[in-house]
DNA sequence: GGTGTTGATGTGAGCGCTAACAATGTGGGC
DNA sequence: GCCCACATTGTTAGCGCTCACATCAACACC
């Protein structure tokens, strides 16, 4: 029932279960006529090394777990996608752990979860305050690595430089004649609405522009729907930068209803370069992060710790680029 | 380094590592006095059992294998995550093996990353034909379920029912007067096209309309708008039904830019529901499959041949339901 | 009082692999 | 020809767990 194991491949080519192994671990002193005779003793077979048996002597599985919330939405869902295919290439695998909220209680569940299988090295995409608080208490001879967490903490991290990222939206608004830019922002609690919101003002302030009160929302269409109702009714606004593309739709239906055209009455910028924000009415100037650079960075800044069985203090920032489309103009006046 | 193992908890309780190894899997016969010794040991020290070792002498691990391609699309990410959640209340973990290509070799490739692990079964999220044939030559011993593949192949199946949905959808559009309904359909070789083509012509026949030529599309938004520019010229088109809401966002852009209002002029109808069609210019009608019935429903099928350690020829189909928004009215004539 | 029967626990083997070391063979230098 | 270095292969001992079985007490039954 079960498949052959090693000592079957053995007694096939006539050698030790050690030199199967020595084979397939690519060691270096095995003779290469050896080699292929373990190699045809393989295939004959059919066989598979049982990496549950390897996990339990190595005392580490070559699987990494993630930690993420909300894989649907396309920020985490391509992390997640850019992480697998990085990871699979390196010969690891995925596990994923979502969790419903980012409160403390259900990271460290899903940390717990992820240790039961003893991991190599687990990567969490923890983009709120009390995400980080879960990591403070956790073992400390695991390798982690964090994903838009907190900046503040001593924890491994790699993150899309949000501030850079909305400076440079704000600066391109400013740019084209706008007298300050508004923003729809995500929600508070969020490291990378912090930095976005940080970008913007930086920007605005670089530019001698008056900062109005940032308008909260929560990544959702519906919210920026909402947000838009507001910024429609008010004339003095010209130019809008919003946390991401979605609240970039919901905002751009608002405005539509109200009769404000984008981008000849309003200037709009979004955030994530979603696949459709091309097709936006009008195709929707935003900022790309790259996500497959994240993703290798942060296995590779895992690895460098699974391989030196040393927990680094690095940090690695990307940064996105500007994706002017046709949602922004000068101002009328 | 390593965490305590049973023998150490055993140890502290003052029983045997069997005893303990009972208490962990719920055996009945433990003293309820002894449990609690146990369960005390268990905690002071820690301990978390090592699911490696388990495997290997079960056999079979406490994993779900994932295959699935291009996990940044909306409906492969919601049931990703959806399955995942499900696995977790069950006790299991899941590992994706994302592909990039639904062609054979990389699909065999995958599960092959998978059985290496030992999962404890894979789920394939296979669309295609060539999907399909990959799994023609899997070990039988392995229980496989298959979500949105082939309705022809005698494997565990679950898919959404693609057929009724577009069947609604384009029921919707008839009844609303307009006399034919024109499809901009998915990519050829998935069968979520092939039931919705299927479905749409259903409906046509069984209202006695004409039956115009399916416009091929990717799933994308660029592609609806290339397919939107062709239909938007045409003055006898008055509905669309498009494959999916990303194509009806393209479709929506082409018929905005040649001044052809929806739903005024053009009455469309999308596929999916993803979260911001309800935030489309106008409001997308839409078709909203159930992805957490699928999950639900796969890992039943999943479960129920771990269990009893047979292969099913079992299959499901998830019926979605017609979201009815604004992009819908009657024709103008 | 002997004999089952049942519940609660312990014992020993072994899952398939790697790590450490032991044991070969092979050739060069003198 | 002898000794040593080095390449190649084998041997042994676990990793931490579950499974099958052995053990042992307590109690019921005739």
């Amino acid at each position: 029932m079960r498949g052959p194991a090693m000592t079957d491949v053995a007694r096939l080519a006539g050698v030790s279960h050690q030199t199967v192994s020595r084979v397939l671990n690519g060691h270096p002193n095995v003779r290469e006529q050896t080699r292929l005779r373990v190699q045809a003793a393989i295939t004959e077979l059919g066989y598979r090394p049982n990496r549950a048996a390897r996990a339990l002597v190595t005392g580490r599985s070559q699987v990494i777990g993630v930690v993420a919330q909300n894989t649907t939405l396309y920020g985490p869902a391509s992390l997640l996608a850019a992480l697998e295919q990085t990871a699979a290439e390196e010969g690891f695998a995925v596990t994923v752990a979502s969790v419903r909220d980012l409160d403390r209680v259900s990271i460290s569940a899903a940390v717990e979860r992820h240790l039961a299988h003893r991991v190599a090295g687990i990567v969490v995409i923890a983009p709120v305050e009390s995400a980080g608080e879960a990591l403070e208490h956790l073992p400390k001879d695991v390798p982690l690595v964090t994903v838009d967490g907190d900046p503040r903490r001593p924890v491994p991290l790699v993150t899309v430089d949000q501030v850079s990222g909305a400076r440079e939206a704000t600066r391109h608004l400013l740019d084209a004649g706008h007298r300050t830019v508004w923003h729809v922002s995500g929600p508070a609690d969020w490291f990378d609405s912090a930095g976005r919101i940080e970008g913007w003002r930086e920007a605005l302030a670089a530019a001698g522009a008056e900062v109005p009160p940032p308008i909260p929302g929560d990544w959702s269409a519906a919210s920026g729907y909402r947000c838009g109702q507001m910024l429609a009714r008010m004339p003095e606004v010209t130019a809008i930068f919003t946390a991401n593309d979605h609240l970039a739709l919901g905002v751009l239906r608002a405005l539509h209803e109200y009769g404000r055209r984008v981008p000849d009455d309003i200037s709009l910028v979004g955030f994530d370069d979603v696949p459709e924000a091309a097709y936006f009415i009008p195709p929707l100037t935003t900022v790309r992060p790259d996500f497959d650079a994240v993703a290798r960075a942060s296995l590779d800044l895992l690895l460098a710790q699974i391989e030196s069985d040393t927990v680094g203090e690095l940090r690695q920032t990307i940064a996105p680029t500007l994706v002017p489309r046709r949602s922004v103009a000068a101002p009328r006046d």
